[in-house]
DNA sequence: GCCAACGTTGGC
DNA sequence: GCCAACGTTGGC
């Protein structure tokens, strides 16, 4: 079993907002590592749900793989900021599988405080310039910050 | 293949 | 709003 965390900008799309789809693609990601993480993911897979951009920035709650990564539809719109003039049908460019809502955190775990936990000092998104929004993380790191939440 | 210019991310 | 750190683009 592998854990992810994916970041979204709350104005874009919040926790909230994600409670409320229930189940969302998560389209719209336009770096090929993070795409080659959004492949890896497998259903079941559970994901912490990261407020970038966002008074207060850190985990917001949790989600879980509905479907594995299928073509990314905003590349074929040429109307869309996500077109991928690259794409065809028959060979799509990005991917992105499904997300399921699962909870929402009881409060948030801010960065602030995911960098004085030793236990996560090895998270990929405390690390200085770390940009990626679509990072893995370990078992210990999920059950970590989901404890956190609950303090 | 190099690398400068440019655009984006995201914390602060 | 600032700006550091990256990724991408495109001329050569």
């Amino acid at each position: 079993m592998a854990y992810w965390l994916v970041k979204s900008e709350p104005e874009v799309f919040s926790i909230d907002a994600f409670k409320g789809a229930k189940v969302t693609q998560w389209d719209a990601v336009r770096n090929y590592q993070a795409r080659n993480y959004l492949q890896s993911m497998k259903v079941g897979h559970e994901v912490l749900f990261y407020h970038s951009n966002a008074e207060p920035t850190g985990v917001a709650g949790v989600g879980k793989v509905k479907k594995i990564a299928y073509p990314d539809g905003l590349q074929f719109d040429a109307k869309s900021d996500y077109f991928e003039p690259r794409a065809t049908k028959d060979k799509p460019v990005w991917f992105a599988p499904d997300i399921q809502f699962v909870r929402k955190f009881k409060r948030v775990v801010t960065l602030a405080e995911l960098r004085t936990e030793p236990a996560l000092k090895g998270m990929l998104v405390l690390k200085r310039g770390m940009r990626l929004s679509v990072q893995p993380v370990t078992e210990r790191e999920f059950e970590r910050i989901v404890e956190m939440s609950e303090e």
